[in-house]
DNA sequence: TATGAATGAGACTTCATTCAT
DNA sequence: AATGAATGAAGTCTCATTCAT
């Protein structure tokens, strides 16, 4: 029988994952110490070793939970029936998680984890299927708009989501080195791309 | 006078970067050690330090040498008179870097250099001075092609040079990672956005 | 809380200072390795390293505790009511220092520490702090023998007390390197040279 | 048939030994390199090696000449034919040479040399050797005022003489620190002491 | 002879992890 | 379960000396 209860044990853990995500945000993975995590959660060497095996551990561990925010945005976009109009939201809650301050230690870890990635099999694991995720969504959105005629077949579905996410990425690293990125702007010109690729675009307006 | 001239001088200097790239292309620049460095470039520690005063010196030498490359192609861009060619001319050359295999280990080098950016001001600098350069030649494409009627003016020339460069930046990521990208098919699909984009420009009508 | 006691912590912190003492002795700060005083002391790197930010504490830590020896010799000094009989105490109670076989590490690392004193602020600073305490306690005994008539005032306290202060440093010096000195005999001479300046102060003519 | 004369060479010599001079005379022996050697004596790697076979080489050499300057006061000590006045004559030449500033950078390199001392056995004896000279020199003078009754022969005057050169060492010292030493009122009160050592004090006059 | 680039052993220090308490 | 002192391999960098030019 554990000696504490699982809640508790559970909240020490966010306890340790969230001082993680300061320090890393703040030197990377390999310039910040565990000394430096130990420090910042406020608990003991031994005591961070008894929920993670390792250093290693931890950089996975906040390789993966970045989903939790995205999955709620992909849900949304998944209920439009439109899917032109599905991209459309789609970007636009990207770009509304992009000017959120309480998410910058969050993207400047994710690109630490796209680095981290190339040279750890797991951190690569995890976070390629953390952008699978969306990326999928858009895919079946865009085969669904050719399904439906509104956008034309000879473009590959893969192609066009791989767009997506290389423009969400690529933000994503400009936001987190404190770019002057005019978010509203981009967003407008990425909804002119959009409908300029689509077949038809019936309600070009309503855009508050 | 040196005992060594300077192209041999230039020469060893290319040698140690080159070695260095291959080292931090495979383990980034905190899991490469000098003595990884040393080793690849078949010199002596003490040669390495007689070219860079410190690995952060190597470091940033290395976030400087993209230029060249990109150089050439801007150049290339430049001489189209016609800016939306242009702009599909630039994404075709920045594609067909993208395809080649000899730049593998800069592309994945870059990527480490983005990280390493969020907490060395001076990496920073050099790798958002390197970025800047094709960031200010598609602001001027795009200038050009609204002055000339060829693109809408509700667009912010910088919105839509930062979304160029983001999807730049993330086609890198997916291509050091290994991702199956088509680039043709990506190409093709960036075209369409391009097309769409320049030749309706005929509801101007809301943004504020 | 530490797992390990204040005692126990002092206790170690001592071992490595005598290490280091043992160390610097023999080779001088800086022919002496970590290494060296790491072997010497009988634990690892990390755990001197726990005790002593850098070889340069050690050094400066070192360069503290010769006042508990004088400050013994000081105190006794002190209770002579008579000031030329506290001088001769004083000379007393520091040949009989010079003659001790145990100190002669210690005298070694305060000729070393003389060397280092020249480049080291802070070694410059605590060394003649520790040397200050002495030399004030000298200065006083002077100015209370003149004003009791026993010593002409027509000589300058601080002088005489330079005076003591170098007569003790050669010693030490003389002492560590090994020479043949017979202390005996010059305490002898010094006792000499100090009542003849105390008794006759009876031609305080010239001298401006 | 050497490439360059007798005398051109000596020049060269003595360049090097004052870039030394004033190297080590800022940071020791030891925190000085090679480098630091060459670039102040304006040669290069190799030629100094031409001169010198070693650091430790140079470093010996510097622990010699400090006798040329000091021999002449001896020489100039000897000539009086007073033992007492002789001994007065030899405090009044070292103090001078305390307060000039020509010889700090010698002054300071001494005492670096005194820690060298105790550990290289090179220099310990040319050090010794070089304190042997004036040693000796008081040694002959105690032992003639003894002879001629000007001094009680129950003294030792080799204590005596090694009184004198402590006191001399330990000024050296104060003086190289910086200390606010009263040269003038030292030697008063040096004298003083040697007076009343003396039996009769015939001319305590004399003394501008 | 003279040069200074090169050598490579060794300097100081850090840090992920363990384990006695 | 928790603590934090201890470990020791590995990190970056220096420097006295050599030797090809």
């Amino acid at each position: 029988m554990p000696k504490i209860s699982e809640t508790r044990r559970e909240s020490r853990r966010r306890q340790i994952l969230q001082a993680a995500l300061a320090c890393f945000s703040e030197d990377g993975f390999h310039q910040t110490g565990m000394a430096d995590i130990v420090r910042h959660s406020g608990m003991s060497h031994g005591a961070v070793y008894g929920y993670f095996q390792s250093k290693d551990e931890i950089i996975e561990a906040l390789a993966d939970d970045r989903h939790e925010g995205e999955a709620i945005l992909n849900y949304t976009a998944q209920r439009i029936e439109d899917p032109i109009e599905g991209l459309r939201e789609l970007v636009r809650a990207y770009a509304n998680g992009l000017i959120d301050p309480a998410g910058s230690q969050r993207r400047r870890v994710a690109v630490h984890g796209w680095a981290e990635a190339l040279r750890n099999p797991r951190v690569h694991a995890r976070i390629v299927e953390g952008i699978n995720i969306p990326r999928s969504l858009i895919v079946r959105l865009v085969e669904q708009a050719q399904r439906i005629g509104r956008l034309s077949d000879d473009l590959s579905a893969d192609a066009v989501a791989r767009c997506f996410v290389a423009l969400f990425q690529g933000f994503v690293l400009q936001v987190a080195w404190g770019e002057d990125v005019d978010v509203e702007s981009c967003v407008a010109a990425l909804d002119r791309m959009l409908l300029g690729m689509a077949k038809l675009n019936p309600h070009p307006t309503r855009e508050r």
